[in-house]
RNA sequence: GUCCCCAUCGUCUAGAGGCCUAGGACGACGCCCUCUCACGGCGUAAACCGGGGUUCGAAUCCCCGUGGGGACGCCA
């Protein structure tokens, strides 16, 4: 049997970053298992879905590197096949029209939860033809759930799940406007998808109690479900909104790295031994969905980081000055992209996202004369400026501009005028990169070449 | 409130009855490296929610409690 997952998210606004896991955990598992992964966008909330939002879902899961089979399929274009789902069972005497108003309904909710009970419809229309007052009156079409015994998922991450049948209730699969309800829609679709392993959310346990009797009554067999816990922010409550950061473009646009953030997910909720850094290929060959643990994970943004920082360095040179460029506040020239290339090595090590890559490369690319933060200011200030104008004419006579080379003359020049190391490279550092936190001095020297170090130096020698 | 799920360092986790004096990672702290800051290396502190069982033996199995989370829509 061919394994057939899919990532089903309902487009409300950006792709969320625990929506992000739940597809990374159906792609792994079908990659695993050499079948499919399929995407289906729930845009049957005509009120909430939009075109944009349907976009954010598909740049980020392109962003993120989930690429799904086949076409991309909208719930709302197969309203015809819910439907002819509904009369069926309604045919078949496994669904039943309801009269009863939305404004009734709510007062009986009202009702059941001030004596305590829980809310649930109480079946008045389940054996009840209507009279001939209500003939004309709009209905909803509910489901006819067996009201004894038990039913039972054997969930691949929960284990066995048993509930009542008397908690579950009459759902309504066609609201009283004729549309199909989401309950109706999923089932309907997994069905025609082919779908074999509901892999989603835990915050849809209960529904697929529900989905399970529902498949069955429509005469198929039921997926294999698999219900992962959800992401918890720091606070240990379900990440939502107020969180901050729970959409994929946020990490995008503040310089985390797909693969970083692939790797991060992974390890929320799922472990191998002791390994934190899991390539692709490890991934889709060590991933198992009954692997997958039970408990909620928090979501921790500096493990996150750190593994972006880890990625960083990994990430060859040129392909850092690319991705790093919409962090940049100006655009790259022949030049200064150069440079960067050149210095990238030692700038890599310094940044653990691609706006610190950037931020800490600016001094490389920045026009003359090149601002100074507070102690850069205080070092030239304190000696380093006069310090800097003895330096001037010595490092003008120096032929071999390469690191070595000016490090041999850095340690010739600090003995000769009686300087330890430190003291010569603070003031080089101010002048040279603004700040007092840079790649090593010889290095930058030998990237920025020997005109511009001069210049530079003069800058600032003589502000 | 009712139903369902969960419970190892601050966080993510390893752990399938003896391998546990509980391991790794992030974070914290200290030291080393060092022209600064990083990177890297070394080290320290830090956890089995509580109570009962079962067993020769329990972080691991069972029960109860406690704590946390999720679900209870003509939303998805």
């Amino acid at each position: 049997m061919t394994i057939v997952t899919r990532f089903a998210p309902s487009p409300t606004g950006y792709l969320h970053i625990g929506g992000v896991r739940t597809a990374l955990f159906n792609y792994l598992y079908s990659k695993h298992t050499g079948g499919k992964f399929l995407l289906r966008i729930e845009d049957t909330d005509r009120a909430r879905s939009t075109p944009e939002a349907v976009d954010a879902i598909i740049a980020g899961l392109r962003w993120i590197g989930l690429d799904w089979d086949g076409e991309t399929v909208f719930q709302s274009k197969q309203v015809d096949r819910h439907r002819a789902a509904a009369e069926q069972l309604l045919a078949e005497g496994k669904a039943y029209k309801c009269y009863a108003t939305p404004e009734e309904l709510t007062a009986m909710r009202e009702e059941q939860k001030a004596k305590g009970l829980q809310p649930r419809y109480d079946g008045r229309w389940r054996d009840k033809a209507p009279s001939n007052s209500q003939s004309g009156q709009p209905y909803a079409v509910r489901f006819k759930a067996p009201q004894e015994g038990e039913t039972v998922i054997h969930d691949l991450v929960q284990g066995a799940v048993t509930v009542a049948n008397a908690q579950l209730d009459d759902m309504i699969l066609l609201r009283s406007d004729g549309t199909p309800t989401y309950m109706l829609s999923v089932v309907v679709d997994d069905i025609d998808m082919g779908i074999t392993h509901v892999i989603r959310g835990d915050d849809h346990l209960n529904n697929a109690f529900r989905q399970y009797q529902l498949i069955v009554a429509l005469g198929h067999a039921a997926p294999a479900y698999a219900h992962i816990p959800l992401i918890h922010g720091a606070d240990g409550a379900k990440l939502s909104k107020r969180h901050g950061a729970v959409g994929v473009e946020f990490y995008r646009d503040n310089g985390f790295l797909p693969e970083a953030l692939r790797n991060y997910l992974l390890r929320l909720g799922w472990s191998h031994g002791d390994d934190e850094i899991i390539s692709d290929a490890q991934a889709i060959e060590w991933f198992d969905i009954t692997d997958v643990n039970r408990g909620a994970a928090r979501f921790d943004m500096d493990k996150l980081t750190a593994l972006n920082g880890h990625y960083i360095r990994q990430t060859d040179v040129a392909r850092l000055v690319e991705l790093m460029q919409p962090f940049m506040t100006a655009p790259l020239t022949d030049e200064t992209r150069l440079r960067l290339k050149q210095g990238m090595p030692g700038l890599k090590t310094r940044a653990k996202t691609l706006k610190e890559l950037a931020e800490v490369s600016q001094f490389y690319v920045r026009p003359r004369p090149i601002p100074l933060d507070d102690k850069a200011k205080a070092i030239l200030s304190e000696g380093g400026r006069a310090d800097l104008a003895g330096m001037i004419p010595a490092l003008s006579g120096q032929a071999a501009w390469a690191a070595p080379a000016l490090e041999a003359w850095a340690k010739a020049y600090g003995e000769q005028a009686g300087l330890k190391l430190g003291k010569v490279m603070a003031p080089l550092r101010a002048a040279l990169c603004g700040s007092t936190a840079s790649p090593s001095m010889f290095e930058v020297m030998e990237v920025l070449g020997k005109d511009e170090t001069l210049a530079r130096l003069r800058d600032s020698a003589s502000a």
